[in-house]
DNA sequence: TGCAACGACGCAAACGAAGGCAGGCAAACG
DNA sequence: CGTTTGCCTGCCTTCGTTTGCGTCGTTGCA
């Protein structure tokens, strides 16, 4: 591997110089410099980052930690934050968790080891994570910690969700959420019996308006079992409250024979692109995973020059996919 | 941030002893062993990395390139990859390219420059790349460098795949491929001709079995596009040889108001959840993704480790998802 | 023509960890 | 009791880059 000394031997300056004619900081003469360059070029010189990063005591690298990669919930944020970063000149250190605090706290630990410039995260719910020595951003979920946070307004936006099932006449609604750890199960479920209670809906029927709640995990299994259970006793209208929620849910009710919308109504959140094709469409919530990516990725830049941003939590409001899943009642407002 | 001089200080030895006793290596007394770690551990010492890897000469950490982040046939793949080589102690350092062989040159000397151990790399099929000196092991394409690949048996899958669909009964089949510069495209796309060709069938349809081919990009738009293009005078079967493709043509027959697989019998490629999902089940060929991530990295570690594995594509079967796409002629058999 | 000032450039130190080398001390053996 | 052996240990150097400092030469102004 070519090294400065190498360059600057070959256009016959000092190693100071080179670094100097490379970097463009510091003054040297053009004659030098278009020789450095010119022996840059011709030997394939590429500056070696892990010297660089140790002397200059940064890495311009990130890291991203996700609980899995193939989750469109995260790669879609990912995506753009990538984006972002790098147009800044931060390159990404990618580790998964699989929600587990153990692994969630180890991979902190090594973007730390690694000397990142900052962090991006998705905290799992666990109490136990200690403060990291370098800037943190959390992305679609917030853990509580004094770190800003960039999320979804799951409130509002399932709160609407919500209310589109009401008007289009049901009276009879149950939502299945993941586990109470996650700040997006609280927001959403807060979201839905803020709807459904204003709308006099209750637990147990009173006023002829019943709302039900299931919880279970997050994933289309999970889903899939409280369809299941709720089957014993249907409700009208369905919320699964994660695209993986409403792949299970789908699962069981067609295993089942249940046809959606004409049997049961269904409201989902999150916008796969097979939202749009299945059936007569999924009416949905759809987060600003774009955005978010990209908001979380600004506030890290900040964080990193030195800008102490209040530790907040930014709730990027998303919008209301109507389709066809909520059956003839759904009215047509809303919908872009 | 607290160093090793630090720890050694705290610990009343020399920073070579404590370097010793940390890393395991070289003896050490155990009286000094444990005042070394204990000294570590409460002062919350965590080896610096940038420095390790510059005196070590290498990152452990390992590339990886890909066109995007939001695509499951990539991410599928990149989730077990990062699985085994996370258990070997490298981290993945990720760049997404857009297919644009500029980014790709880009990424590839990024990694290069922060001395990466390995790549891992989704090449386009830009013949202009230059060679890495970093190993380098290509994933789900081949670029036909000299460079050990890893890739999905496309070939027979969708030779298979198209066999079945002519065992259902068609006679008008019509595949939708993508760009010929990606490896991927020719390897389904000569499948496809194998087993129509072989069955009769040819572009003329002078043996009232006809075939067709449409070439686009791999976008759910071109797919949707090319479909459009069919409409004209629709075959009776169609193939997108790509789960972005099939996700264009079900827009497509939608908006057409086009049944599948009533009026137009339908076999795709790739196997993201929602095809079991989708109406009958859509009929298709799943790419081992997470196999081909598996053996990506070992053939990297090999690598790595010195090993010189033949540069050879290795193509790993996938597996025929029979589901109703396909119409009533579908025979039950190779179902799994 | 002399002096000052500034631009250009070389040299050295530092970033933090790892490993080679040599010295010291204790135990074991003659 | 002396010597050797071998483990333990501390110090020095190295990895490749950036940057501060000192020096030299040139130029401009009086």
């Amino acid at each position: 591997m070519v090294k400065l000394t190498d360059v600057a031997r070959a256009a016959g300056v000092g190693y100071g110089t080179a670094s100097r004619a490379l970097s463009g900081k510091g003054p040297v003469g053009g004659d030098a410099r278009t020789r450095v360059l010119e022996a840059a070029r011709s030997l394939g010189y590429t500056t070696d980052a892990t010297a660089r990063a140790l002397r200059e005591r940064r890495t311009r690298s990130v890291g991203l930690i996700v609980p899995d990669m193939t989750n469109e919930f995260y790669t879609a944020s990912a995506e753009v934050l990538q984006e972002v970063l790098r147009a800044a000149g931060h390159h990404l250190l990618v580790a998964t968790t699989g929600n587990h605090p153990g692994r969630e706290q180890e991979a902190l630990q090594e973007m730390a080891a690694r000397r990142v410039d900052g962090v991006v995260h998705v905290p799992s719910g666990a109490t136990a994570i200690q403060p990291s020595p370098v800037p943190v951003v959390e992305l679609n979920r917030y853990s509580g910690r004094n770190v800003p946070a960039v999320v979804s307004d799951d409130y509002n936006g399932v709160k609407e969700l919500t209310q589109l099932a009401i008007d289009a006449g049901h009276t009879d609604i149950a939502a299945i959420v993941g586990p109470d750890a996650y700040s997006t199960s609280r927001d959403r479920l807060a979201g839905f019996r803020a709807a459904a209670q204003q709308a006099g809906f209750d637990e147990n029927a009173a006023t002829g308006r019943r709302l039900r709640v299931v919880s279970t995990d997050f994933t289309a299994e999970g889903g899939a079992r409280a369809m299941r259970t709720l089957l014993a006793d249907p409700p009208q209208a369905i919320l699964p409250l994660s695209s993986r929620l409403v792949m299970g849910v789908l699962r069981t009710t067609r295993e089942a024979g249940i046809s959606v919308p004409d049997d049961l109504a269904l409201a989902g959140y999150g916008d796969p692109d097979w939202f749009e094709i299945w059936g007569s469409g999924i009416t949905t919530f759809a987060p600003p995973l774009a955005e978010m990516g990209a908001q979380a990725a600004k506030l890290l830049l900040d964080l990193i020059n030195g800008d102490q941003p209040a530790p907040a939590v930014h709730r990027i409001p998303g919008v209301l996919r109507i389709r066809g899943t909520l059956g003839k009642g759904t009215p047509a407002k809303h919908s872009d």
